[in-house]
DNA sequence: GGGTGTGAAAGCCTTCACAGCA
DNA sequence: TGCTGTGAAGGCTTTCACACCC
C-alpha cells in the first residue's frame, strides 16, 4: 500500500523558506528571553503573526496558549528540521571573482557549511590559494566530493560551464546545488537546486521602478 | 475617481520574475532565428509552455497562431517592460569581500546596470579602488546618489548596518534595493526590496537533503 | 496542421477569525 | 485574560484544454 506508512506532516515549500529567518530571529533574542510570542517573531521576521503560527504548527505544537513559544526548545526543533545538527561540507566550483569572494567569506563555516574544497577548470587558477584552500583541477571533482563527504555544490562558473558542472556534481553524488551562474540549469528529480541570479534581480527591480515612474 | 484611468493590464509578480529569464533565452537564440514557439522558449527557460503563453499574454498579443513569436519584436517589448531602454546606475554600499567582488565583476555594466559608486563606513577602506572606482565615505552617500542619478542600491554591509543603510538610501531618493546582508530589512510602500541571503539558501538546501536521507 | 490566447479548474499560500487551553 | 492552533475563506499561480486564427 503506497502511502500507507505513518506520514510525517509535509512542510510547504513557502514555510521551509521562512524557517531559516525564524531561526535567525530566535538567535538574536537576548539569552534571558525564555519565551516568545508569534507576534514578536513576526515583527522580527517581517511577516504577519498568523503566518508564523501556521508555519510553526507544521513542525508540531511547540507553543503554550496564553504564553508563547519556548525559545530554547523551538530553536532546537528548528535546527533539527533544517538539518543543522551536523556540518554540510561545501565545494565551490569556479574560482573567479565571486567564487573567490565566497571562499574568503568565512560566514559559511560558522553556520555549519564549511567550504571544504575549491575547484576550477583553468590551469592558471589551479594551485592558487583562497581562505586557506588550494584550488583543485576540475578533473578531481569526483575525488574531492568523495574524500570530503561533500553535500552541497556551489556553482560560480561562467554560464556556459554551469550545466556540465551540475551534471558532474550530480554524477559524483552531490544532490544539493546552489547556482550563481546566469543560466538555467536543470536537474533530475531527487536533486535540489536553488539559484541566485544577480542580473535577474536587477531586472526585476528595474521593472517595478519603471512601473512607478510611468 | 481612483482607478478611473485607463488601466494597464497588471502583470503578476510571478510573471515579472520570469521575464528576465525569457529575455535571456531570446538573446541566446541564433541571429537567424526569426520566430520561436512557446514550447521552445519553455524548454530553454525550464518551465512549461502554457506558462510561457500566459506570461507573454500579459505583455500583449505578440504571437502569431500557427507560427510563434517574432523574436526581435518580443525582445524589444520585453526590454521595454523591464526598463532596459536606459541604464540604471548602481551604488554598492559595504566594500568587504562580497562588495569588492561585485565591484570587480563587470557583468553589471554590460547589462545596463553600471556600478557608478562604492561607499563604505570604514576609513581604512575609503580611498581604496575597485574596478576603477574609489571608495567614498558613508557620509557622502546622499551626494553620490544625487550626482550619479543612482536608481538602485546594493547593500553588502554586515547585518548590523543594513537597516540604517537602507534608510539612508531611501532618504537619498533610491527606491530599489538589493540586500545581501543576512538580516531582515523593511522598507516603506513604494520602495522595492529584493534579497539574496546565502545562509538561508544553504539552510533550505540542507532541509531537503535531510528530508531525503531520513 | 500548428501554435497562440484564454476561460475554467485545480492547487498552493496567505489571511481571517475564533475555539480552546494555560 | 492572553495567545496558540487551525478550519475556512480568499487570493494568487499553475495547469489544462480547446476555440480560434494563420
Amino acid at each position: 500500500m503506497s502511502d500507507g506508512e505513518k506520514e510525517v506532516k509535509r512542510i510547504p515549500d513557502a514555510t521551509v523558506a521562512r524557517l531559516p529567518i525564524y531561526l535567525r530571529s530566535l538567535l538574536e533574542l537576548s539569552a534571558d528571553t525564555l519565551t516568545v510570542s508569534s507576534e514578536q517573531l513576526a515583527d522580527s521576521a517581517g511577516v504577519n503573526a498568523a503566518k508564523v503560527r501556521k508555519d510553526l504548527s507544521y513542525l508540531g505544537s511547540y507553543g503554550t496558549r496564553g504564553v508563547g513559544y519556548d525559545v530554547e526548545y523551538l530553536q532546537s526543533q528548528m535546527r533539527r528540521a533544517l538539518g543543522l545538527t551536523h556540518d554540510w561540507p561545501v565545494v565551490i566550483v569556479g574560482i573567479g571573482n565571486l567564487g573567490a569572494a565566497l571562499a574568503n567569506y568565512g560566514g559559511f563555516g560558522d553556520r555549519g557549511y564549511p567550504v571544504a574544497a575549491l575547484v576550477d577548470a583553468d590551469p592558471d587558477v589551479v594551485g592558487t590559494e583562497y581562505g586557506g584552500l588550494v584550488v583543485q583541477p576540475a578533473s578531481s571533482l569526483a575525488d574531492v566530493v568523495r574524500e570530503h563527504g561533500i553535500g552541497i555544490g556551489v556553482i560560480t562558473t561562467p554560464a556556459a560551464a554551469a550545466q556540465d558542472v551540475a551534471d558532474a556534481l550530480i554524477e559524483a553524488g552531490v544532490n544539493s546545488i546552489l547556482n550563481f551562474a546566469p543560466t538555467v540549469v536543470t536537474v533530475p528529480d531527487g536533486v535540489s537546486l536553488r539559484k541566485v541570479d544577480l542580473a535577474v534581480e536587477m531586472q526585476i527591480l528595474s521593472f517595478y521602478q519603471q512601473r512607478r515612474e510611468s
